[in-house]
DNA sequence: GTCTCATGTAACTTTACATGTTTCATGATA
DNA sequence: TATCATGAAACATGTAAAGTTACATGAGAC
């Protein structure tokens, strides 16, 4: 199965954008991220929807942080993107006439559900601040190239 | 992406074989889980490899339990398919030369390695006895069928 | 022996879906 | 009004799980 990385994708392109001044088209970042500006803007709706970012049209338009980067966790980044499912096991069928299956799901429901609860609490404690702040010691630690428009290169 | 339902669909089998007395043939099973005599084949394999279940050819043949389902536990059964990918979510890019995406990953790894442990530890707490006896407390509550035969249906 | 039944396995087909792409409408700025 | 940007729908592509086919192997039944 392929793994869904649109909550890699969109982080990558929040935190490339913090380190931009102005506002940056879908194009600019799609090359960054090596995809297509479509994709960029398909991820971002969600969170256009939910004020975290905000768009311009036209000459000098493009996207845009409208948010508190402290405060805003990658918990609220993935329910934005509206919840993608999280794990790639599930029931054969959900609503089993079968009592076996019943108990099985039952069992393996509770399980996912306990993990996911933790896997939530964890997003939900890294702000979009600390993910920044972990780049630039990243960036310090290798006596980097401080040019944020260049930053991306290997 | 379609998840995943090896795990589901192999306890659902095991479940059932503990019900029956004697070999089950892979075609019976199949009936059962509506699927196709090569899926069970398939599934059952890793767990042949680890002795949980034994086949036998021919006439009279079929699957039988080899364990002891008091000692097994749902985390042995996921092993023993081959650990399958448990997240449906993950990075766009492994190593990568970016240090922005170095950062995202480091934080999203952390944060689903801990949900991975807890659901892997959830997991080993939950023996194949505990399952078959969760079957039958259902089948109590309903006043239920106890053909083994026929208890499969709604 | 040989017929039938069952598993073992490889190869192939189908299906679902994330991602990529094309296209055109809409709005903003020069 | 020409250009540049997003918005969104429609379509194409790549990939992996699940389903299917085909045939080899081995174990009773006769």
């Amino acid at each position: 199965m392929r793994r869904d990385s649109k909550l890699s994708g969109v982080l990558h392109v929040l935190l490339h954008m913090a380190e931009i001044e102005g506002p940056v088209t879908s194009e600019f970042l799609a090359g960054m991220m090596q995809t297509n500006p479509v994709v960029v803007r398909r991820i971002m709706a969600g969170l256009r929807d939910r004020g975290y970012v905000r768009s311009e049209k036209g000459h000098g338009g493009g996207w845009r942080i409208a948010c508190d980067v402290q405060a805003v966790t990658l918990r609220d980044i993935y329910e934005a993107l509206g919840a993608p499912e999280i794990f790639a096991m599930g029931n054969r069928s959900e609503a089993p006439g079968c009592l076996v299956e019943q108990a099985v799901n039952a069992a393996m429901d509770a399980s996912f559900r306990e993990a996911e609860a933790l896997l939530m609490a964890q997003l939900g404690r890294i702000t979009l601040a600390a993910l920044s702040a972990d780049f630039h010691a990243r960036l310090a630690a290798r006596g980097g190239d401080v040019n944020p428009e260049t930053a991306h290169a290997l």
